[in-house]
DNA sequence: GAGATGACGGGCT
DNA sequence: AAGCCCGCCATCT
């Protein structure tokens, strides 16, 4: 499996109302650095995926933050679905890890 | 094969 | 507190 194809199976799995975050993503991986590569690989997915991608967000302390600046998506597009999950936003437009952060099992590389 | 790039993250200024 | 810089990993040209 590829490293990207490995990013989206994972994607796949955070249920409705959960995040990760890039580099928790890579972490699952088995590359705790990676989370670069998290986001490009994200940033190949075609408009139409099924992956649900707008539950990645960037990292920011203990809040999760949309951190896309310029993509086919908008960060409203993102924001929006989120919302529409019932993720609440705070005022500085961020989320608490605290609350909604997916904790996975680590898998290991293939 | 080498250099540049990006939806990142953490540390320092 | 906000911004800047450097390191990371997988792709792309």
């Amino acid at each position: 499996m590829n490293f990207y194809e490995r990013v989206y199976a994972l994607v796949e799995t955070i249920p409705v109302g959960k995040i990760m975050t890039y580099g928790g993503v890579a972490l699952a991986l088995g590359s705790p650095r990676a989370a670069r590569a998290v986001g490009y690989a994200l940033n190949a997915l075609p408009p139409t995926t099924c992956v649900p991608w707008h539950r990645v967000l960037g990292r920011r302390g203990s809040y999760a933050v949309i951190s896309i600046h310029s993509f086919k998506h908008s960060a409203a597009e993102q924001r929006q679905r989120l919302e529409a999950e019932g993720l609440i936003f705070d005022a500085e437009g961020r989320l608490a890890l605290a609350v909604y952060l997916w904790e996975i099992a680590l898998i290991p590389p293939i």
